[in-house]
DNA sequence: AAAGGTACTTTCTGATTAGATACTATTATT
DNA sequence: AATAATAGTATCTAATCAGAAAGTACCTTT
């Protein structure tokens, strides 16, 4: 096959890879699900994302903060409160979520997989 | 924070998750995007998703296959000829990708990159 | 003075993903 | 006999992603 120039992180012409880049990745899909319902606390979105550490939690927020999906509250208190919300940009991909998961539960139960949600 | 338990890949309960493990990753969304439009050859597919290498482009079709997705049509002719396709399964997420598209083309536009399609 | 609660950060390491480059097989054509 | 076309493979390396485990910072309560 011919050669073709590489297309570099975040530095591409097509709409999907745009998206894909944005809200891929292992746990971003589930934390914007979980944010869809509701604010939620850094340590309730970590007790509810199965499976993710403190860093990684910390690490897919503030690049979902940075493509402006997610907006970050900090309240001055003692002990620290943080809460993570949607932002407008962020609750236009929840009906697509939504989609996803439900074409996800049906693919699960076809193949007899147990889903939690 | 307390220690929670790891998952495995392709090893979850959760459906958003079922869904970007199947579909998520650098190339399947454009791939299933350009065979939304119909059936094509390897070589067309490599030439339409720029930046992939032969060996990724085989990579990610036999995933798409496993997954029932993707159709793989081998014609026994020399020169080789071998056509790509949906299967029902992986039509059912194409507006699901139709809206991820839009969605990214949309926040393209507002970003002011160029977009080619 | 010690422990506890919350939201992280840091460092080191391991796993996964992706890439370059070259090679294979088959047959028709030149 | 060399070339071309198609659909890949093989091997090695580089880049990226993710994880474990421990540490930080701050104030309150015991």
């Amino acid at each position: 096959m011919e050669k073709r120039e590489k297309i570099n992180h975040r530095d591409t012409v097509c709409a999907v890879d745009y998206a894909f880049q944005r809200i891929g990745g292992k746990h971003k899909g589930r934390l914007i699900y979980h944010l869809s319902k509701g604010t939620l606390r850094y340590g309730e979105l970590g007790r509810r994302i199965t499976g993710i550490t403190p860093k990684m939690l910390t690490q897919v927020l503030r690049e979902l903060e940075e493509d402006g999906l997610v907006k970050r509250h900090v309240y001055l208190e003692v002990p620290p409160r943080v809460e993570y919300s949607l932002t407008p940009s962020g609750m236009e991909l929840v009906p697509f979520i939504v989609l996803l998961a439900d074409w996800g539960r049906a693919k699960m139960n076809k193949e007899g997989l147990a889903c939690e949600n």
